[in-house]
RNA sequence: GGAGAGGUGGCAGAGUGGUCGAAUGUACCUGACUCGAAAUCAGGCGUAGCGUUAUACGCUACCGUGGGUUCGAAUCCCACCCUCUCCGCCA
């Protein structure tokens, strides 16, 4: 959410920023409701006042034994008109609450302008293409061929974009897991935690997933009470629970900066997206991801996305993948997002890079939702900024490995760093 | 699932219809005392919003959440959520 004191003093420009991410705000209509609801709110907080001395003044009177009925009259005109307007404030206010969290981040001033992802900027490429010297194999056929990867099965107990892992390719998905979290929390200072995969509609919201993008997340109904129901919602990342901690907390200044690492499943409806990666594991309805997220001094969280993003990168260096990093422009950030950074990791049988990482600042975006503190050197309560990124995706960074680490006999090296959590084992083969 | 207790400021904890935004303690800040510290004494110290651009002034809202009663609600009524204790069931 932004700052409507911003909105307030320089509507203009927040337009022309969210402009650049092709973002219509609609200035005329802000401005027609921020005139309305000043005039009534002071009207309501006039009424309000005036109520509250009369009521002062009745207490007075009666207990001095003294009749209240003139002043009684006079106060019953005021609730009248009260009861009104105090309706009409709390509809203006949600509709400007509506609007307000419709709004999505303004972009940091180090993100290109651009329109759709062509407009990223490539930040750099690290390590080389590796050279195959016969024709590969994508990750569907190598993990098929080697009898651990089952998505006829996986469809007929679930569904489409649902997968079963088994043998040797079931613990390579653990290992990767287990080897990144590891790296994270002993070389990163990140402290593990464990969290729920079910999340209420307050913490959606909190991280911006509500009320937007409601389409994409699975809702699973509960009745709560005498004919109540409430949702929860299956994460779409760690990001969510995780992120909630902090919300409504005041962090003592000399706890910051908080490091939090989670393993957890992500549950995504990819409702816009069919017809898209329909094979193998890249695009899944659930997929395991470590994710990495800090809630850190405003002052820092330049700096503490670049070490972030840095923390990512470390995983793919150690597993000896190539991978780019990319900075998407302002067509292509997320919602909440202020600067994002995309690793992108080559896949040799699509012969291209493919998004294995992102990692994101949102500034105070998050944090205002929340209401997500830390108390300033000078005492007082402000909002934090927080950041997350992928640790990596644990999915498609099986893909990486199996695409890239194959052998033309379609068994698959395993990586030096991985082997301690294989039992030893150095490649896999039928 | 059954029975009971409870949710109040950073923390602890009073407050059962009217000068209660809220006693008191503690933490914290400032000052006095001290070479300095501790102790003691004095004062200060919630959040958000609006007027209003303002760390100054005024007003409003906020005592788990949402409704209701009332001129007036932390206090009374209703519903819900959460926490704790005991019993039952259970990975």
């Amino acid at each position: 959410m932004l700052d409507i004191q911003v909105l307030r003093s320089d509507l203009q420009g927040v337009a022309a920023r969210l402009a650049t991410r092709g973002f219509v705000l609609d200035t005329a209509r802000f401005n027609d409701l921020e005139v309305q609801r000043k005039s009534i709110q002071v009207r309501t907080q006039e009424l309000q006042s005036k109520r509250n001395s009369a009521s002062k003044l009745i207490g007075q009177a009666k207990a001095k034994g003294e009749d209240t009925s003139a002043i009684m009259a006079e106060v019953a005109l005021v609730g009248e008109e009260l009861k009104t307007i105090e309706v009409q404030l709390v509809e203006l206010q949600a509709e400007l609450q509506v609007m307000l969290e419709g709004l999505p981040n303004v972009p940091h001033e180090s993100v290109p302008v651009g329109a759709s992802e062509a407009d990223n900027q490539e930040m750099r490429r690290i390590g080389s293409v590796p050279d195959f010297d016969f024709v590969v194999k994508d990750h569907v056929e190598l993990g098929e061929g080697l009898g651990g990867l089952d998505f006829e099965t996986a469809a007929k107990i679930s569904g489409a974009r649902f997968s079963v892992l088994k043998g040797g390719l079931a613990r390579l998905h653990r290992a990767l897991a287990q080897f990144m979290l590891d790296t994270h929390t002993d070389q990163h200072g990140y402290t593990e935690v464990y969290v729920p995969y079910l999340v209420n509609a307050d913490s959606m919201r909190g991280t911006g997933q509500l009320p937007k993008f409601e389409e994409d997340l699975f809702r699973v109904p509960r009745q709560m009470g005498e004919g109540g129901e409430q949702n929860f919602y299956l994460i779409p990342t760690a990001e969510v629970p995780v992120t909630n901690m902090v919300r409504d907390e005041i962090v003592p200044l000399e706890q910051l900066p908080l490091k939090f690492v989670a393993h957890t499943p992500c549950f995504r409806s990819e409702a816009g997206s069919a017809g898209r990666d329909t094979r193998g594991l890249i695009r899944q309805h659930q997929f395991d991801k470590i994710e990495l997220v800090q809630m850190v001094h405003p002052d820092e969280s330049c700096a503490a996305l670049e070490q972030l993003l840095g923390h990512a990168e470390t995983i793919l260096q150690k597993l000896g993948l190539h991978y780019r990093v990319v900075r998407l422009c302002t067509g292509d950030i997320g919602f909440s997002s202020a600067l994002t950074y995309d690793i992108e990791v080559w896949l040799p049988a699509q012969n291209t890079y493919r998004e294995i990482s992102s990692c994101s600042s949102f500034e105070a975006f998050q944090a205002r939702r929340m209401q997500a503190r830390f108390r300033n050197s000078a005492g007082k309560p402000e909002l934090l900024h927080t950041l997350n990124g992928s640790g990596l995706a644990v999915g498609r960074t099986l893909v990486a490995i199996l695409e890239n680490y194959q052998r033309e006999d379609g068994s698959i090296v395993i990586p030096e760093v991985l082997r301690p959590y294989m039992g030893g084992m150095e490649k896999l083969a039928r």
